[in-house]
RNA sequence: GGUCCCAUCGUCUAGAGGCCUAGGACAUCAGAUUCUCAUUCUGAAGAUCGGGGGUUCGAAUCCCCCUGGGACCGCCA
């Protein structure tokens, strides 16, 4: 083994910052900071049919928002780079040569057809699907008639009969019948390698340690290995990760769930202490009874063997639970900052931004309520802007229209009364008024209540008056005598 | 179909032979606080540890079989 701790991930841009995605980098974060090791990624955009820029960069900005910068990569570049696959497209040539020198990998002149045809037919005969092998062993006179044709060629790893095992830090012993193979393709006819290939490859010459990745790559695994063994590589130690689940207990995708980062998580208000916090929690745990982790606690707790064998089901509930939580522990001006962002109606946004103070006292008061920061909008938009609801609302459960209208009348007049409407002197002041008007308090305070916010759910009476004021609340009171009134 | 992986409350999990009449968290339900909602606090319900065999004085924990679920079987990564 390495001397350095040294991880890798490898995303391939295809798609959007995938929610699996993120929870193996997280483990490999934690792996490597853990240790002092490095954290590098290394991009697979090897296949030009599917991979584009867009993607490259949900991936990247979506690492940083979850505060896991890396230490050679893109943008930041390193001492065993370049960190594009793209980019490392010649180192590969003369490995493949190296091979097929050594008769380890062979040209395969089988065409796509020729090859699904065997398939099916191994297939229909309930048989596994396996290359025949049948190009293994071409003569030379074969050869020559194949090039004359201008046929084009795949290389083939020659795959001895074998058990290959290895010992998974998470897994344990694994053992595969590299039998069961065949020869399996490293390169393709226009001369791209193959992951399996590019992977071994690249890892050896980044001096990768430790390759911890999903469980969808054991069989690769087994493959890597061959190849490493064969290009006197010698192997980094592996692990791989039960997979996250759907509710199906198929693996997560984006069909049954919000996997992408950026948009299911960033853009829905999560926090990214919080997504980090749950999914580190998605297979891995500390052993103790305490869930809530920061990320540099994560470093500090963190251990790969504690990291479970079992696939877990990805619970939204749980997430969504723990989000609340962290917006809780967040300071009033923190989520009011983090917040604005999700503020998108214009005449609100004006609004919040002219009077930040008010702002900030709005914010006090939902900050227990709120469990996404996308929530704020809707939650603090009556501090700004005058309510509309139904006047019936108006009127608690056991109370009736006439106490209402009284509670209200009354109501203003203490508002009036009072020279600022502190919290101290509210309460004791609609307390006594509802009293002589030998209602129930809560008859007053639910009316006084709806008048200023329009809701049947919102913070409480007094500390609405306090943070709207004598003036605005005059006036939504008085609204709301109307409004019964004019009945 | 083949190979491999996995199996404790609905969900995430603790558990490395006796501490387990199986612990915690989310969700659920009830109560307290209360003008509503939320927060907070208290409590309840919820898992015959997938099933069956062993080993052992003793098994959720070790072994075997079965069952179930999943992943992979590409000139994708």
């Amino acid at each position: 083994m390495a001397d350095e701790i040294r991880v890798r991930i490898a995303p391939s841009p295809t798609g959007k910052f995938h929610i699996g995605t993120a929870r193996t980098a997280l483990f490999n974060y934690l792996f490597a900071k853990k240790f002092g090791g490095k954290f590098v990624v290394r991009v697979e955009d090897t296949d030009q049919q599917r991979h584009d820029d867009s993607s490259l960069k949900d991936i990247l900005d979506g690492l940083k928002w979850l505060g896991m910068d890396w230490d050679e990569g893109p943008e930041v570049g390193g001492p065993y780079g370049p960190y594009f696959q793209k980019e490392r497209l010649g180192l590969y040539d003369p490995f493949v040569l190296q091979l097929i020198d050594k008769k380890l990998a062979y040209r395969c002149y089988c065409t796509p057809e020729e090859l699904a045809a065997e398939r099916e037919s191994q297939q229909s005969q309930g048989s596994a699907p396996k290359y025949s092998g049948r190009c293994r062993h071409l003569s030379a006179t074969e050869i020559d008639q194949f090039e004359r044709e201008h046929r084009s060629s795949a290389v083939r790893f020659v795959v001895e009969p074998q058990k290959v095992s290895f010992d998974d830090l998470i897994k344990g012993k694994v053992e595969f019948d590299a039998g069961l193979f065949g020869d399996f393709v490293i390169q393709r006819s226009d001369g791209m390698p193959l992951f399996v290939l590019s992977n071994v490859i690249d890892d050896n010459l980044m001096k990768i340690s430790h390759v911890l990745r999903g469980e969808e790559h054991l069989v690769n695994t087994a493959k890597q290995i061959l190849l490493a063994d064969a290009l006197n590589f010698l192997s980094p130690q592996f692990g791989h990760f039960p997979l996250i689940f759907n509710k199906d207990r198929s693996k997560m995708s984006k069909r049954k769930n919000p996997v992408s980062i950026s948009d299911d998580y960033k853009a829905k208000g999560f926090l990214p202490d919080a997504l980090v916090n749950y999914i580190a929690l998605l297979g891995w745990n500390s052993g103790t009874e305490r869930e809530i982790f920061s990320m540099s606690e994560l470093i500090d707790e963190f251990e790969i063997n504690r990291v479970g064998t079992s696939p877990s089901i990805f619970d939204s509930e749980k997430l969504l639970w723990m989000n609340g939580y962290y917006l809780r522990q967040k300071s009033i001006g923190e989520v009011a900052d983090a917040g604005r962002e999700f503020i998108t109606n214009n005449e609100l946004q004006k609004a919040v931004t002219e009077e930040p103070d008010y702002y900030l006292n709005a914010i006090a008061l939902v900050h227990d309520r709120l469990k996404l920061l996308s929530e704020i909008e809707d939650q603090i938009g009556y501090f700004f802007i005058s309510p509309k609801y139904e006047q019936s609302l108006l009127v608690a459960k056991k109370s009736t229209e006439a106490n209402t209208l009284a509670a209200l009348k009354s109501a203003v007049k203490v508002v009036s009364e009072l020279k600022t409407l502190g919290l101290d002197e509210v309460e004791p002041a609609l307390r006594g008024a509802a009293e002589d008007l030998k209602i129930k308090d809560g008859e007053l305070l639910w009316a006084v209540r709806v008048a200023l916010s329009g809701r049947d759910a919102s913070p409480g009476a007094f500390e609405l008056l306090s943070v709207i004021g004598k003036e605005e609340s005059t006036k939504r009171l008085n609204t709301a005598i109307k409004k019964l009134s004019a009945r």
